[in-house]
DNA sequence: GCAAAAAAGATTGCATACGATTTGTGTATA
DNA sequence: TATACACAAATCGTATGCAATCTTTTTTGC
C-alpha cells in the first residue's frame, strides 16, 4: 500500500456503509481498466457479485454515476462511463485549472515527510515502468494518479481533494480510452521534476511545470473521433 | 423563473427519478435558509413530506450528502451541513482557484444573448436587494449565487460547471451562518462589473474583477470561532 | 422470405418488512 | 439526591417483493 492508498483510506474508510467499500473495488477496477468502458453493471449482477443485495449495490452505482465514472439510464442499467473526446477536453480543461494552484498550496505545507513520501511514490512508478506487459501498464497509469492525489492531499484543501479524486479517475479512463503511447517514461520525469521544484521551494516553477506536464499528457492523446460522433453515440462506443 | 434556473432544468430535469426532484426541493430549502444547518432530515420524515418512500427518500438524501449539503452519520441520520470556519475557507480558497479561470472561459465563449441573460440577471438582483424584509435577503443570497452559476453555465465546461453548483450552494450555506452584513449592494456592483468587463471582451480584467470579489465575500464572513473549538467541533456546531 | 406485431424475459423503480443500533426514559439502589 | 441499569421508542441498514419498463425472441401475416 503506498501513501495516497493511505490517505485515501484515512479519509474514506472511517465511512459507514458495505456500499462504499463496494464503490471502491468498482472505481479500482474501472480505473485499472478490469472493467471496459461501455461494460453494463446490472444491479443485481453487482449485489450477487458482492454477496449484498440490490439495495446496496444500487448505492454503490449511485455514487460512481456521480463520480462520473458509471453513466446510468433510467430502466436500463449501469453502464462503465465511455467519455466523449469533448468530455475528455473537458476533464483536462479542469485540470489545468486547478492543478496548478493545487501545486502552489502544496508547495508552501509541503513537509518533510511528504517529500519522503513523494519519493517512494516515485519509486514505485519507476519500478512499474521498467515491467512490461498490460499489468504494468495498469499499474503505471494507476501509479501516475496516485502521483496527483498525493499531491491535492499535500495541499490540505480537502474540497479540492475531492474534486481531484474526481478528475484523475476520469482521466484514467480517458487516457485508456485515448492514449497513444508511453507517455509514461516523460510523466515520471515531469513528476520528479515538480517534486524538486517543491523540495527547493520553487512554488511558481512547481505550479508551472505541472501545467505543462497537463499540456504534455494531452497532447498524447488522440481525440479525434472514430467513427461518426452520432453513431458512435448511438452505439454507446 | 431567470435564466440560470432554465439552465439548471436544462442540465437536471431530463433526468430520472423523483429521488431527483426531492434532492433539489431539499437543497433550494437548505440554500435558502428555511432548513437551518444542524437540522435533522430523518428518512422517515423527508418520505413523508413528500410522499415517497424511505428508499426514495434515502436516496436525495445521499445525493445531498455527496455535494456537502448534508451530513449522514450511520445509524443516526441524515443532519444540514453546519460547515466549520475551516470548511469556509476552503470552499472560498476553491473559488478563487476556480472561477476566475471560469470567468476566462466564459469570457472566451460569452454571446450577445449571454449578455442579456447576464443583464436579466443582474435586474433581478438589483430588485432583491430594494426590497426588504427576511425573504428579500434569502432571494438576494440566492440571486447572487445564481450570477455564479451563469457564468458558469457560459464557460461551457460541464464539470466545472457542476463543480460550481456545489461551491455555491456550500457558500450560500456558509454566508447565512457566518455572513456579517450586506455586501449584498457592493456585491451586486461588482457582478455589473464584470458584465461590463464580459461584453467588451476584456479577460483579464474579468478575471481579476472575479478575484476580488471573491476576496471581498469572504472578507465580510466573521470566521472566528465562538466557543472553543474542540467543543464546537464536538458538539458538531 | 421478410416485416410487423405480440409475447416472453430481463432489469430497473419503488415500497414495504424485519433486524440492528442508538437514544431517551423510568426505576431501583447506594 | 445522584447514579446505574434496564427497558422502550425511534431510526437506520438491508433484504425482498411487486409493478413498470425496456429488450429480445417468437409468431403471424403478407
Amino acid at each position: 500500500m503506498n501513501f495516497a492508498d493511505q490517505i485515501y483510506s484515512a479519509t474514506d474508510s472511517a465511512t459507514q456503509d458495505r456500499a462504499q467499500a463496494i464503490r471502491d473495488q468498482l472505481r479500482d477496477a474501472i480505473v485499472d481498466r478490469r472493467l471496459a468502458p461501455g461494460t453494463k453493471l446490472s444491479e443485481g449482477e453487482v449485489g450477487t457479485l458482492f454477496d449484498v443485495s440490490r439495495t446496496v449495490a444500487r448505492a454503490a452505482l449511485q455514487m460512481l454515476s456521480f463520480e462520473g465514472l458509471v453513466r446510468t439510464e433510467r430502466n436500463r442499467g449501469a453502464f462503465v462511463a465511455n467519455p466523449s473526446p469533448e468530455e475528455a477536453r473537458q476533464v483536462f480543461a479542469s485540470r489545468r485549472l486547478i492543478e496548478p494552484g493545487i501545486a502552489i498550496a502544496a508547495c508552501g505545507r509541503v513537509t518533510a515527510a511528504d517529500i519522503a513520501a513523494f519519493k517512494a511514490q516515485l519509486d514505485e512508478e519507476g519500478r512499474f515502468i521498467a515491467e512490461r506487459g498490460p499489468n504494468a501498464r495498469r499499474s503505471e497509469i494507476r501509479a501516475s494518479g496516485d502521483f496527483h492525489l498525493l499531491l491535492a492531499a499535500v495541499a490540505g484543501n480537502a474540497i479540492l481533494q475531492r474534486f481531484m479524486e474526481e478528475l484523475v479517475a476520469r482521466s484514467s479512463l480517458v487516457i485508456a480510452l485515448y492514449g497513444r503511447s508511453g507517455i509514461s517514461a516523460c510523466g515520471h520525469s515531469e513528476h520528479t521534476e515538480i517534486v524538486g521544484a517543491l523540495g527547493s521551494g520553487d512554488c511558481g516553477r512547481a505550479s508551472l511545470l505541472m501545467l505543462h506536464h497537463l499540456d504534455h499528457i494531452e497532447a498524447d492523446l488522440d481525440l479525434r473521433v472514430r467513427a461518426s460522433p452520432a453513431l458512435r453515440e448511438a452505439l454507446d462506443f
